[in-house]
DNA sequence: AACTAGTATGATAATGGTTATCATTCCGAA
DNA sequence: TTCGGAATGATAACCATTATCATACTAGTT
């Protein structure tokens, strides 16, 4: 994992990931890829970071404290519901075609961001708090 | 909780978080208030949950699980490191002054939102990975 | 003042996703 | 064939957060 190439895990996770058209935790990958191949959990959780800090897969957290991969590739943004813990895709994201003035991120190499917005939705805004 | 208003504990504890420059987190926020008053670490969770419901309270989730709190006041941006897991605040939010797209949103009432950056920071991107 | 119901609170046990550990396997280089 | 570094798998350990449950509180009633 030293090295700038993927091992066969990784290759593994990313090519399921890719296939994906919604975020996945890391044990529901898990349990995927036991139906072709022998692989471990912890393995999965090595390949999904490795490939994080490659820039290839991003995460998300969700309310519940679940940890989503996506391949970067589908880049998605949510509204998230703090009573219910449903997130609703957008199916755009605000920032498209927007230059940042980062300045200070000359000297960060940015790999992905994640814009997620919170609040309630429609029927826990109505039905009593 | 059922109620509108706001419980001896999350009142201390919106206050409290006020005075924060950095957002916090619940076990953080716990040790401040021992030094002062009485109070449960299950109670400071509950207000911080409560708060955040309201829309007064914001959170983050670090690469390390924690939860981190703010008031919505002091809302910030962070671009994190997926190598050492810090984290570097922007000044400005890329969001400000843009008007969302959010068609969806209409049926969605929205409190707050998280946008943050991954990547590498100068330091980690330079020694080998 | 005593009674009641509903809520808030605290201490602590339990949860569960993730990480650390460690022995084993794999693979290219010598 | 041997050696060394890396990858892998099984499983124990971690630890922030949540659930549980008995107690304290508060407002409204009699």
């Amino acid at each position: 994992m030293t090295q700038a190439h993927c091992t066969p895990a990784q290759t593994a996770v990313l090519q399921l990931l890719r296939q994906q058209r919604q975020p996945i935790s890391a044990q529901a990958l898990y349990s995927l890829m036991q139906k072709h191949q022998r692989i471990g959990l912890a393995t999965v959780y090595r390949a999904l970071d490795a490939l994080k800090r490659k820039g290839w897969v991003q995460h998300r957290i969700t309310l519940a404290g679940e940890t989503l991969y996506n391949a970067v590739e589908q880049d998605h943004h949510y509204m998230t519901c703090l009573q219910c813990g449903q997130s609703f895709p957008l199916d755009v994201c605000p920032l498209k075609g927007i230059e940042f003035p980062l300045q200070q991120s000359g000297s960060f190499k940015i790999y992905y961001h994640t814009l997620e917005f919170f609040g309630l939705c429609q029927p826990c805004s109505t039905q009593g708090v």
